[in-house]
DNA sequence: GTAACTGCAAAATATTTGCATCCTT
DNA sequence: AAGGATGCAAATATTTTGCAGTTAC
């Protein structure tokens, strides 16, 4: 278990407090973010412009990768193995509870190749399922 | 090839100046739009609040749906066959071409069923492509 | 004629930026 | 000590809402 300082060292990132109490958010919890949902859960004032950029930093650092959505917020989440901001290993299924409105991150699950039509390359691949989680099923 | 006003009825929408011009841009254009993509083909003045309600009755009424997207932008295309708000078929492949910066429907590319964990039911997935396009290959 | 839709204005929300100060290395 | 990060404030951008006037059916 990384603690959130080693994380941000093994980076090359300075620890700061504003780091570490948000990396801490996304170890403890172990599902995709938004930035609403990170400034809901901390105690302590920081800045939202810090959040902002903070955010950015992980991401561009690999710490964390983007979920995308549709409806105007962008989820973020833990990276498990190591991404740099050209090529992020998270090509894992995504799953939205629809019930709960919780996106986590299905590791286990890899993203299907599928073919693609001539003269398309694809870079990478973002699988988004939507229906209700093992707690939310009924 | 349905005309936007065919279209509007047929979905029991009444056909009016905005709705006609901004489906017809989606007709015209095959390819996924944001709502500042629409305010900047449009050359008549649509009122920005009116193009939102627009896009948020053509998405309840099944005749586009929303493609996700990491970048806080929401983007909207044109349904190929019948959609409603609680059922929409529009899992297909999305193709995100990172050069030009343009997002098409796969619509032939269907998704490929995933094993998800016991307790998660799926109801619907949607599976984004990044890379390059047949144009810009290089 | 009536219900629904639009445009305008204002409000609410979300995001970015400059800059002075503070903190990490 | 120096560079980078933060906090604050202001600027920008985005989205929503109320309401009066207009339009489609």
């Amino acid at each position: 278990m990384m603690t959130a300082a080693v994380i941000l060292k093994n980076k090359s990132l300075s620890v700061t407090i504003p780091r570490k109490i948000i990396l801490e958010i996304f170890i403890k919890e172990s599902r995709a973010l938004s930035h609403a949902s990170i400034e809901n859960s901390i105690s302590t004032i920081i800045d939202r412009a810090t959040i902002y950029r903070t955010l950015q930093t992980f991401l561009e650092s690999g710490i964390i990768h983007q979920i995308p959505t549709t409806n105007n917020v962008v989820l973020y989440a833990l990276c498990q193995e190591e991404c740099s901001i050209d090529h992020h290993h998270d090509e894992h299924v995504h799953f939205v509870c629809t019930a709960c409105d919780t996106t986590i991150c299905m590791e286990k699950i890899i993203v299907p190749k599928v073919k693609l039509p001539r003269g398309f390359k694809m870079k990478n691949a973002a699988l988004i399922i939507k229906g209700t989680c093992d707690i939310c099923k009924n």
